[in-house]
DNA sequence: AAAATATGGCAACTATTTATGAAGTTTCTG
DNA sequence: CAGAAACTTCATAAATAGTTGCCATATTTT
């Protein structure tokens, strides 16, 4: 592989000259961009990302951590990270945290001793006490789908209280009165403010919480089964289930099917992230959208704003649910 | 931050011990070596990643292309890659291609000039010769769900011809007879065998292929859905539907309930990948899984192997589908 | 005491960025 | 048209944080 030097000799210019060409920091006049540049192209002379990154102390690569790789949900933010950074000629580096401290700890350590230059988060096990001592060492940190209090301008959040009323009031509209709750693990803040915005729907509306229509379970396709055999086993009485998100759903109403309950007469159901399968379950999920793919963008374009000094415009780092009618709810008669 | 002449200047030892002490490449007394590793602990050191890959021209990070980051079938393959490589301390850099040529060509280009160690492949669009040619360079390459005649050594590949032959086959085996197929795109290579398998368990049950039960679409729920209003259109006789992935199949149920078709009764349906979503689907989708998850690992194995010789146990290049029954498949009657 | 093994200290090497002061060239001004 | 000012470019050197090879020396084993 041609060197800057081979460069600079080809082009009969010094190798400052071939440095301020490429990183246009200083004026260089047409004439010698030009023959640098055809000396460049005959040489199929490519900069050695390595060697500018430890001299610059710049590596141009950007952090992810997820939870899991897999999984409709990360999927969108992944993609929206990956778009916007990709287009602006930044890499992704992707480790996942498996919801787990040691593991988030650990992909956090992988990142950093990677010299990213900026590490975006979704990590929901570690305390926020942990992240506001991290954001002060010297690799700049984001949050996605997070809001911590100190750390205002690095979290991009969702106002998941908001999403969890606007599912339970859109189902109080129709008439329900006894809603069972599927509420995610009580140690993931947004799992917590999705059902603080159920149990504010509840009391806005006068209707007493009964402590029995709530389960607490993995967001998970499994997490949805176990949740509507406990209600149904506890023979609560209940004519609309809200999951705290649609994997649940999509497991809650597959157990429901096995248990001849038809779907929307019998009990209907709402979901939360309005993820790409939910048109395609059966019945089509109502569901609150969650625009994780924008704010995975978001995150990205305030990286590109605050660790590049790249202009930006629109920035935006709360977000706000909506409800996405389809045909898993029923008017209660 | 610490540099290793500072961990050298504490421990009072050389700058050759204390790499040696890192790389484990030469023998050192365990005096020493505890020594130089309590000076790291005390100045908090850590190996400048970034110049260690300049000096040693070894950046531990392997390219990832996938066609598309989200997507169930994705998830999974990144999963697997990722899963293996962070274990091995090795970095994964995502990107995507989208099967479109010069979109796979530039993230290919992005991924080298980014001096990945090695880049692993999902590409759809890029012609074989070009990968042969590419394997030429510089930088190794691996490919997942890709068989490329020269390369034999560098592929993970998937029996696709076989997948859709036991699809197929088992729809036959229930009594079907008039068996639509809807196709993936048709210049990619999996899309092409999985048809070929379908024809070939047609042609040995002496069944007569008929055109008109074969449509061509996207790998994705509109696929589905355009499929089969075709077929419902051209008004063929038909019992059962083959899709060439579950994405497919699950549009074509949506379209098909939207249509007062029963399943399985009126129509029985298999799919092809057994994506998570699959048994949450209704009825629960009968499909040919596709192990992407250990694919990807596989490829991860490969490079963990044939670029770091590392020892490798089990290596895997050619995988067989299997068949997974569930509910969307009735008997003919 | 000789041979084998460990370690030290040094230097060259990796490919770039960036600063510096000097020198060269062009353009403007009077 | 001379001189000044502004703009370009040069050549060099230091810095980035490691790896690696070499030979000399110290220590241990035979």
């Amino acid at each position: 592989m041609a060197t800057i030097y081979e460069v600079s000799e080809l082009a009969k210019v010094s190798l400052a000259t071939v440095s301020r060409v490429m990183n246009g920091n200083a004026r260089v006049s047409e004439k010698t961009r030009n023959r640098v540049l055809s000396a460049m192209k005959e040489l199929d002379y490519r900069p050695n990302s390595i060697a500018q990154s430890l001299a610059s102390n710049r590596s141009n690569c950007i952090g992810l951590l997820v939870s899991e790789i897999h999984g409709p949900f990360f999927g969108q933010m992944m993609s929206g990270v990956e778009t916007e950074l990709r287009a602006a000629g930044k890499h992704v580096i992707i480790t996942t945290g498996h919801s787990e401290e040691d593991k988030e700890k650990d992909g956090i350590e992988f990142l950093i001793s990677r010299n990213c230059d900026a590490i975006i988060l979704h990590v929901e096990a570690v305390s926020d006490e942990y992240l506001v001592e991290l954001s002060k060492g010297k690799t700049p940190i984001y949050l996605i789908s997070r809001h911590v209090e100190g750390l205002p301008d690095n979290c991009i959040s969702l106002d998941n209280e908001l999403g969890g009323y606007i599912a339970t009031q859109s189902l109080i509209e129709k008439g329900h009165r006894n809603i069972a709750y599927l509420a995610g693990p009580q140690y993931k803040a947004d799992a917590i403010a999705r059902l603080q915005g159920h149990k504010r729907a509840l009391s806005e509306n006068n209707i007493a919480l009964n402590e029995k229509l709530i389960f607490e379970a993995e967001f998970k396709e499994q997490g949805g089964i176990a949740g509507l055999r406990y209600f149904l086993q506890e023979k609560a009485e209940f004519s609309a289930l809200v999951c705290a998100n649609d994997e649940m759903a999509s497991g809650a109403m597959t157990y429901a099917r096995e248990h001849n309950l038809h779907m929307p007469e019998d009990l209907s159901v709402i979901g939360f992230d309005n993820v790409v399968f939910a048109p395609h379950l059966y019945p089509k999920l109502t569901t609150v959208d969650n625009p994780v793919n924008k704010m995975g963008s978001m995150a990205a374009k305030l990286v590109l704003k605050d660790v590049y000094q790249q202009e930006q415009h629109n920035i935006q780092q709360l977000f706000e649910p909506s409800l996405i009618m389809r045909d898993s709810v029923a008017e209660f008669t």
